[in-house]
DNA sequence: AAGTGGTCTAGACCACGTT
DNA sequence: ACGTGGTCTAGACCACTTT
């Protein structure tokens, strides 16, 4: 076992009242702050923990758990604990869903990651009818079924985003849109298409900690929120066409809008 | 010690090869989905979960704090752990810096709240020139030095969101800008007055878990994360004008944003 | 085989809140 | 005084990864 280098982490403080898995904590995250430990670079072993500051291993554990609720560090069983790298950032802008995106043969999705360099795949496609949730209908301005499309999204092999969109069945059914391809440029373009011609959207966005399933089906690591968006397309008649509820890895996204000053 | 009702809380499975403390875990979060824990209500203490499941205790509070983990329940000391309840949430609509929004002599915030049968307050205002973060300066134009204005928004006791703007010297020096108190309308009234007709605002949003600063500040329970928003506003010219750097406690937000199709 | 983190026990003492 | 959660110890055995 090697010990630490010195002054790379302090010592404890017993003067003062601060649990000493917390004063463990802030010293290691200091250290991660100020750069002494890279990002996934690895800490210091439990037992390391435990020799450096002569405490028992549930306090070195309590103090590194801390930094994984926080998000800054990630365990791997029978390797070590790490700096948590930053993935790259998906960039979501405002005109993402203008028409002029909407002409080529692939998915906005696809044409975006493949300009950023990154390998994107669609997974898990599910297109069924159902009984809407009480919000969906209530958006969708009260259908009694609806078709359902689900899809998972990944960059490089790591599961980003996992969204459902909602259509009336009067307008989507038997359409290319109950397809699970539907064709160039999405759904947006085949309800165009079908005569709603699409005019606004509203997004809604919160934050909030992923459910176990979230963290399964996302592979999300401890620490890391989930930002759930509910967007709802509205045609030029103001009759909302569908409705599409996500939830991304928050550390996988930035959402950028463009405000009117009007 | 009371011991618990029965049919609340299952059994263990020893068959299973889940670890005991994420099986109790299950079984509380079944417990509070399915509503047997109502939003407030407490908890089983530790002692009666231990005696329940004829475990230690360490398992037990190993259990609950995955769940705090969550943003599920939250503890108070030497009280009991409590299913945590969803404070009263602030929607901010795209429409908020419309400029109809800026004739009142309050605060947007101050009448929004109010209007929504909130008692808002506003504290911990400072005004201070400072050399900006190379995010802001670059936001900025590049400026060496900026006005940072600093405040701290409250509804019903509860801190709810942390702001600073900056904005270039040469704009807001000795204007009421620099003044704690700009008056009626705010700062972008002030900015229209000194012929900075705003055109756009820009905003990106991100999620991510508080920092220890973030957690005292905002007084946020554990599994709350934040939505941090940095907003920047342009005038006519086309200059940026301000610099917004917004850190809010996710469980009390509903951002919404209406997007052109076009 | 050796090192790592994951789980669990059976205690102990303390600080906080209520009775 | 008593029940609550907060902190800490000193072990134990296990599962996973690397040597």
């Amino acid at each position: 076992m090697a010990a630490i280098p010195s002054g790379v982490l302090g010592a404890l403080d017993s003067t003062s009242d601060r649990a000493v898995f917390r004063q463990i904590a802030d010293q290691l995250r200091e250290a991660i702050d100020k750069g002494r430990f890279k990002e996934g670079a690895k800490l210091p072993s439990e037992s390391e923990l435990v020799e450096h500051y002569g405490v028992s291993r549930m306090t070195v554990r309590n103090a590194l758990s801390v930094l994984q609720g926080e998000g800054l560090v990630h365990s791997e069983h029978g390797k070590g604990v790490f700096v948590r790298p930053r993935p790259p950032v998906r960039r979501l802008a405002s005109d993402r869903f203008a028409r002029r995106h909407r002409d080529q043969g692939k998915a906005a999705f696809t044409v975006e990651a493949e300009a950023a360099g990154s390998h994107p795949e669609v997974d898990s496609l599910e297109v069924k009818e159902e009984r809407p949730t009480q919000d969906v209908s209530a958006r969708l301005g009260g259908p009694r079924r609806v078709l359902a499309r689900r899809r998972r999204y990944l960059l490089d092999g790591r599961p980003v985003e996992f969204a459902t969109s909602y259509l009336p069945l009067d307008i989507a059914r038997g359409t290319p849109i109950a397809e699970p391809n539907p064709g160039p440029g999405g759904i947006y373009a085949r309800l165009e298409e079908l005569g709603h011609r699409l005019d606004h959207f509203e997004e809604e966005i919160r934050a909030r900690m992923p459910t176990p399933g979230e963290v399964k089906f996302l592979r999300l690591a401890a620490g890391v929120p989930v930002i759930h968006l509910i967007r709802t397309a509205f045609d030029t008649e103001g009759r909302p066409v569908e409705v599409c509820d996500t939830v991304m890895a928050a550390d996988a996204y930035v959402l950028a809008y463009q405000l009117p000053a009007t």
